[in-house]
DNA sequence: GTAGGGTTAG
């Protein structure tokens, strides 16, 4: 059946390029990880050990691998890999490998397996380091496990090791997150307890957990208690106090603090982030206008707006429906030359769409186009998937055609591309579906298995031998 | 460690 074989094309051949070129990095690495996997296997006992005679070279890649082979029966050997692959002078673990550890181990589920970790180093006599813990912590602190990461903290002493601020701070950080203050500022005080000395990032972690369960005096009295203890607040902790001041306090009491930094200078100096902030928080609360005074502040005071402060006052002003005066802003960011015409005009095609005004963000997206202003990648997303959504499927292609020529396709997505040549098939396009299908495969953009599964379930329903014709010769 | 509005691949 060409359909079946369609299928097939649909789901491998697109991907085709992509394996042939990591074929020989695969083979290399697989026999890695199969090397460290069954060393894991032939020394159950204190595979650490073994694993460090074995001659393989280690990479994200290899870790994953082996990390899957564990799943879901070897969970424990899993993590301790990992934990001892963290430990590798030639190897880190990057922020992504922590959340997939945690993912395929499903740690948040589980968090008990925190506990079997450390008790199967203590009982088959394993060699921790503070290392180790610190790396079982960066797993607590990505599964959101404030408990198990303080009880590693209370673990520490039966290896003769001892935390240090980076660690409490890791455990502060979650119970911050959690709310949970009372055992924030336990720790906080117990630092000081055994010389280690709150740090700047531990009260700016204190002053935003306050604020966020509303205790807005005494985030206050920790800027002032922090100076006391020898650690002088920055514009980090200033603006970290002024966000909470904006959300909790009044307008008043945020531009006084405001005027503080201002005035106190050096490192107190507010930045485009501190002003960025002053101005969302208007902005939300619908005074925009006091949020265009704090962008002419921020100006007189020498600090000039990027693309996250002009992008969040014309989010502001069209959701008052005031685009008039986004289309002002704009020509004055972009004569000061602080922020691109193209990421200013970006904003607003997103704001217009936000604010469902389609017809205008079309427009102006275009005329973007006509004068050579690029659109960034939000804005293209954004765009076609609005037209697809709308049943105009045939003018979001042409607008992806567009944008292709401009060389600006390489923000759009695997699920911008996918809807499209979904909704461009399920619409019988048969010419533009082949057309999108063969450009997805230079680029090598995979396509998503559901619209796999849509594309092939269509096909099946309409028989739709063009189309079937069209794309079954992209393959070749 | 403080602001936002989607991403890559690992």
């Amino acid at each position: 059946m060409p359909h079946f074989s369609l299928a097939r094309f649909l789901s491998l051949s697109i991907q085709a390029k992509n394996s042939r070129l990591f074929t020989v990095h695969l083979a290399t690495t697989a026999t890695s990880a199969e090397r460290f996997y069954s060393h894991m296997l032939q020394n159950p006992n204190n595979i650490e050990r073994s694993l460090s005679t074995v001659k393989a070279q280690l990479d994200s890649t290899c870790v994953n691998q082996v990390l899957n082979r564990c799943v879901p029966s070897q969970s424990l050997m899993g993590i301790r890999f990992f934990v001892w692959a963290g430990l590798q002078s030639s190897y880190r673990h990057s922020s992504f490998m922590y959340n997939n550890a945690c993912e395929l181990f499903k740690i948040k589920r589980n968090p008990s397996i925190v506990n079997d970790v450390i008790e199967a180093y203590r009982k088959e006599g394993c060699i921790v380091s503070a290392k180790t813990m610190k790396v079982i912590l960066n797993l607590c602190e990505k599964a959101g496990l404030a408990d198990e990461a303080l009880w590693v903290l209370r673990r520490m002493p039966e290896f003769s090791l001892r935390a240090d601020s980076v660690m409490y701070n890791v455990v502060i950080r979650l119970f911050c997150e959690k709310g949970n203050m009372v055992m924030a500022d336990n720790l906080m005080k117990e630092m000081g307890l055994i010389d280690l000395y709150p740090n700047m990032i531990t009260y700016v972690l204190m002053i935003k957990g306050l604020c966020n369960v509303g205790r807005l005096e005494d985030a206050y009295g920790l800027l002032m208690a922090m100076r006391r203890h020898g650690c002088t607040p920055n514009a980090v902790a200033y603006s970290a106090l002024l966000d909470g001041v904006c959300r909790l306090g009044s307008s008043e009491r945020a531009l006084e603090l405001l005027d503080d930094m201002e005035k106190v200078g050096g490192d107190c100096s507010p930045n485009v982030v501190t002003y960025t902030s002053v101005i969302q928080n208007f902005c939300e609360k619908g005074t925009t206008i006091e949020a265009l005074g704090i962008l002419d502040r921020m100006e007189a005071y020498g600090c000039a707006p990027n693309r996250v402060t002009v992008s969040t006052l014309i989010k502001g002003l069209c959701s008052e429906g005031n685009v008039e005066e986004a289309y002002k802003l704009i020509d004055k960011v972009v004569a000061a030359g602080s922020v691109s015409s193209g990421d200013c005009y970006s904003s607003l095609v997103v704001a217009l769409v936000r604010i469902k005004r389609h017809m205008e963000a079309e427009k102006l997206f275009r005329k973007m186009l006509a004068n050579g202003v690029k659109p960034d990648g939000l804005a293209c997303s954004l765009l076609i998937k609005e037209l697809c959504l709308e049943g105009q499927v045939l003018d979001g292609f042409c607008l992806y055609e567009e944008i292709e020529k401009i060389g600006c396709l390489f923000s759009i997505d695997s699920d911008i591309h996918s809807m499209l040549l979904v909704r461009l098939c399920q619409e019988n396009h048969s010419v533009e579906a082949a057309k999108l299908a063969r450009c997805m495969q230079e680029k090598r953009i995979r396509l998503k298995a559901s619209s796999v599964d849509k594309i092939v379930e269509h096909l099946n329903k309409s028989g739709d031998k063009d189309l079937v014709t069209h794309l079954s010769r992209i393959g070749r």
